[in-house]
DNA sequence: CTCACAGTTATTCAAGCGTATAACAAAATC
DNA sequence: GATTTTGTTATACGCTTGAATAACTGTGAG
């Protein structure tokens, strides 16, 4: 019986790793799936370890939450262009890969199960909730007021409501049953819907490739 | 020690007993505070007892799921009036009680995360979802070819992706800081935004009670 | 009133859980 | 190259879990 060989591993890669590892075991075998022993095995390592460096099984759940969060919002967020260019890619970003897909839904929704239930993720999320919208609600009110709109800041939150609605429940559509829907025909129904919300059609952003994709999307579509 | 009392109960009442008990389970600890003790103690008996009417815990969790989805749909079912009152309606039970509250996001969002991990959830997930959008499609498709439209089959299909987004979006948002928002808010954004996406106002259903506590949400937000 | 059935309780079991801790060894330090 | 440090393994513990089974008892049939 010899011991297993093992490599020292700097902190933040281990802690990245065990996260990792921690998101794959819910993604594949939901909340229940997470345990220490399945995400150890998962990361290669040996269960004691993730005690090492995680006070507990909650806190590392924690932690992963954070990195969800994060994923599902971080591509949305340093848009450039014009604020039309900026809403037309903050569109796309929500409603394509990586962020829509059932991975993701998956993540999601066993952390929201369990906001109601754990005050530590009710925080976290409460935090990446209202980042999220508010920074929608900046940028159209950017839209609006380069169209020469004056925003009364109620309509102004109103719609953000609104367009943060169309978003999510499509994005929801998207994960749910992403093979029922052709590719790119959700961002095609999300850009019509927000046009007809705020009253203005939205161009097409500059060309970089994700756009060019974006572009190949419209044209299938949005005829 | 001596035994405790019991009722015998029918097949029926005892069935409901325990699903009730699991879906109240779930919703106030998640589905890991689901165990088959924490449930049977909910419901005022021994453990061994669920065995006696579910083949397995996975069985009581997918019958539980069955009464979730059907309490989400139910509600949209069997409206009358006018197509025009239909989709007011429609509208209006999806967002507000007993659809729209935490607790019904609780037992969503638990069961969701387990759908794409267990297959007899995902079959009565899909079958739900399916039967709620066709309903929307069918009462789209009514609305539009009462106001003297005549509907491409893509575009109504489209149409009902985009409210059935809407409404799913919404919904979320209201359940999910449902505090964030004026009693009436969601519905009536709900309102603007579908109209917006129909191309048609939305008149106000038959003044039965729903309604009038409906039409009193319109009066605050809408006007 | 008796009896047999079946709904219910009580108890047990093996497996898996999160956690604690001691032994070990890879790498950094001197 | 010896020594220290500490990342990592290995093992054990107490507890909970889903499940199985035996014992009990409420209840309807006769």
């Amino acid at each position: 019986m010899s011991r297993r060989d093992f490599h020292r591993a700097t902190e933040a890669e281990r802690r990245h790793d065990l996260i990792e590892a921690t998101l794959d075991c819910i993604s594949e075998a939901g909340l229940q799936g997470a345990t220490v022993r399945q995400i150890a095995t998962k990361a290669g390592v040996t269960a004691g370890l993730i005690r090492h460096y995680f006070a507990s099984k909650d806190v590392i759940l924690q932690e992963a939450y954070k990195v969800v969060i994060a994923r599902l919002t971080e591509k949305a967020k340093n848009l450039d262009g014009t604020p039309e260019e900026r809403l037309s890619s903050f569109i796309f970003v929500n409603l394509t890969e990586p962020v829509a897909n059932s991975r993701s839904l998956s993540l999601w929704a066993a952390f929201i199960s369990r906001v109601s239930v754990d005050p530590a993720l009710a925080t976290i999320h409460r935090e990446g909730y209202l980042s999220f919208r508010q920074e929608l609600e900046q940028l159209l009110a950017d839209v609006l007021a380069a169209k020469g709109e004056s925003v009364h800041p109620a309509r102004n939150r109103a719609l953000a409501i609104a367009v943060n609605g169309v978003l999510d429940g499509l994005w929801l559509e998207g994960c749910l049953a992403g093979e029922l829907f052709e590719e790119s025909e959700l961002v095609s129904i999300a850009f019509s819907s927000i046009e007809a919300l705020i009253g203005h059609p939205i161009k097409a952003p500059a060309p970089t490739d994700m756009d060019r994709e974006y572009r190949d999307a419209l044209r299938i579509h949005h005829r």
